[in-house]
DNA sequence: AAGACTTTGTGAAAACCTGCACGAGCGCCT
DNA sequence: AGGCGCTCGTGCAGGTTTTCACAAAGTCTT
């Protein structure tokens, strides 16, 4: 037999991303010394469905124990070795403005298992700062350091005029995956998967609900006021 | 009738994510001097279906002309609205840590709408400094600020161990939806919205994809090298 | 004015996701 | 050993989202 059938089925999306959230839950229940949880604990923590936490894990294959739950260990490797995050992935982050610096100085990826190998931008008064314990480069050095280095993960956060071409140099260097900041729609080849986190579009979202709260209430008012000038 | 009847049914998770998207391209086409569009055109733009476009269009009426297309002014006007965006948001940040100070700089907010009029933190040493042009406060003002400056929506960047107790006192001021970039799972009251962005958990996401490939690379060697191996 | 052409809005089918309910398997207790 | 209680894994039903396909409704040309 192979040595070991990792991903037997391509996990659905919708579960894909609640792996992450699981994985951070099963660090922090360690943490504690608990050894075993079950799906009800475990959709507790994570405040979703019981059997959706089962379902979920059960696209990893069989690892709980009925009538005992989940060995809390176990399973952290195996959602480890599923998504890759066993071991360490070198990232780039093209782009060392406002929001590329934080993201080089943010402590969340490294902590997580991602190490930051390069910092690139174009503009020449950044070049050679440091951010991040990081020398910013110039994007012409990218391609040898991805090469180099190995990475196959990069993260965008250029202005939009030139995000395009940064993504351009980003797959041809041989990044195979991107982390979009930047509030475009970018085009990639085949193969190339791009996850996009448009911040001011999140909060355009939030205001709908708000908005959304702000009319109901006018419109109680409005009926109540108003009901016999419609009818009349 | 009714002055306006803005939001007559409610408009599906799935469209309204993709609306802010919609918007920020015809601002983009605008730009560009074009007055009219179709679903087809939009949908290339956003790289998306066309008929998901005029779907998702179709949720905040019928404001297409067959054999046209959209007037892109009219269609921008009717999403802002719908998405409460045709006014000013004010909102706050509260952590000025890495990521807070990042957000308090990050020109996109203001330029969709989004006012930054407070930034808190309960570390006296960042209390007093100014970021983004603000000067950080001591969480104990959060009250007074969301109250006086009408505030609806908060942005959380805390570390973790903080977080729980920043929000609840966000909820407790009147801030009604909340945009997370703490990695952990909120509890607040119904009603309450909360918008996550977990930035390790997407690059955790992309990793899995990398991962994929690398197995998917490391089957065919297996295959072909252990392939007579099995059925011998 | 009529016919050709374009594009919307939407019913219906397909795909995907969620949550319930329950059989199946495991440990513990007597 | 056998019965009891717990919890996993999953079939199925209900819900949501996506996509197709086409009638309806408009413009444009002649």
């Amino acid at each position: 037999m192979s040595v070991s059938v990792s991903s037997r089925r391509k996990i659905p999306q919708a579960a894909l991303i609640r792996l992450p959230m699981y994985l951070r839950l099963l660090g922090e229940v360690t943490a504690q010394g608990v050894t075993h949880i079950s799906s009800d604990q475990l959709a507790e923590l994570a405040a979703v469905n019981a059997a959706k936490v089962r379902k979920d894990l059960s696209y990893l294959g069989s690892y709980g124990v009925r009538g005992v739950g989940y060995e809390v260990a176990f399973l952290s490797y195996q959602i480890q070795r599923e998504l890759g995050v066993n071991h360490e992935w070198p990232i780039v982050i093209v782009g060392a403005g406002n929001l590329g610096q934080a993201l080089a100085n943010y402590g969340g990826f490294v902590e997580r298992g991602f190490g930051l190998v390069g910092v690139f931008d174009t503009d020449p008064s950044k070049i050679g700062t440091h951010v991040g314990g990081i020398c910013v480069q110039h994007l012409d050095e990218l391609s040898e350091v991805v090469q180099t280095r190995g990475v196959s993960i990069g993260v965008l956060a250029t202005p939009a005029a030139t995000a395009q071409e940064a993504v351009n140099r980003l797959v041809r260097a041989g990044v195979g995956s991107i982390l979009n900041f930047v509030p475009i729609v970018l085009s990639v080849p085949r193969g190339v998967h791009i996850s996009k986190v448009d911040l001011a579009g999140e909060l355009q979202i939030l205001s709908y609900y708000e908005q959304q709260k702000v009319n109901s209430l006018s419109h109680i008012q409005a009926t109540t006021t108003s009901s016999r000038a419609v009818s009349a």
